[in-house]
DNA sequence: TACGCTAATGCAACATTGTTGCAAAATATT
DNA sequence: AATATTTTGCAACAATGTTGCATTAGCGTA
């Protein structure tokens, strides 16, 4: 399946800068989920701390990329498959994040099992973070 | 039932301090999670910002309160129950978190369902982390 | 292709959050 | 009550995130 980032931004009305196209590009190499920080240093000083944050936050906004909850509560982020649409995400997929390696992987296959609440509670949005060791640490 | 808040100290070879005692009352006396800005607010300027990152730290060490991941990556920490014995915490339920009020429940009666990872894959923990609209704001 | 309009970037300054070392104070031990 | 041990508060620092504004780059149009 192909990727296209010029295609992913246009479909977006976002104007292709460089710095967009850079950091959706680590996304698709990425296998895993990025933190800020791993940005950071992966783009060297060739853009602005404040550019990323910038653009991570219109990413997120236009449902390109989404956050994910982790154990540890630091933010990091993942592709979001072609389902989501702008300020709708589908992301009900199980989250795993290694406490070896550090990877956070986005298992997609892996469904969210159903959440029965007391009642008076109603639900929008349900994530499920699991934390252990990972395919290659195991 | 009783929370003895000396009793909880005592039991967990913490020295009996007026932070510890006041925060600790802080968690017995709230319903839901409480962030560090919670604290900080409700015990006014009598303890030191360091103080109480410390005595949460402490806490949490001991077993006495969890951390909740949130959302929105926010750090909450709620009461453990009795079964939490230090270095082992038992929080094996689902997290609430309101979107309207912020409410942090801990849905004690609520276990965590069985999530089937891919094979290799080996889970230490998994939280769930629910959001939506509580039984007051529904 | 050049022009002007709009949007995005970089910079500076600032706010918030969390950490560390160390002297002073409070707690526990005898 | 005296001493040993812990905990606290302060100061300084590091990391993370935000905002306003001038400059620059991308885009649509002629």
């Amino acid at each position: 399946m192909m990727y296209s980032i010029i295609e992913t931004l246009k479909k977006n009305q976002l104007s292709i800068t460089d710095s967009r196209k850079k950091i959706l590009e680590l996304f698709v190499r990425a296998k895993g989920a990025l933190a800020h920080a791993d940005i950071e240093n992966q783009s060297g000083t060739e853009f602005d701390r404040v550019t990323i944050y910038r653009t991570l936050q219109t990413f997120v906004e236009k449902g390109i990329i989404h956050t994910i909850p982790t154990a540890d509560n630091s933010v990091r982020y993942a592709l979001c498959k072609d389902a989501c649409s702008e300020g709708h995400h589908h992301d009900n997929h199980v989250h795993f994040m290694c406490d070896d390696c550090g990877t956070t992987y986005c298992l997609d296959n892996i469904t969210i099992p159903n959440v029965s609440l007391p009642s008076g509670f109603l639900a929008t949005q349900t994530d499920v973070v699991v934390s252990g060791k990972c395919g290659k640490c195991n």
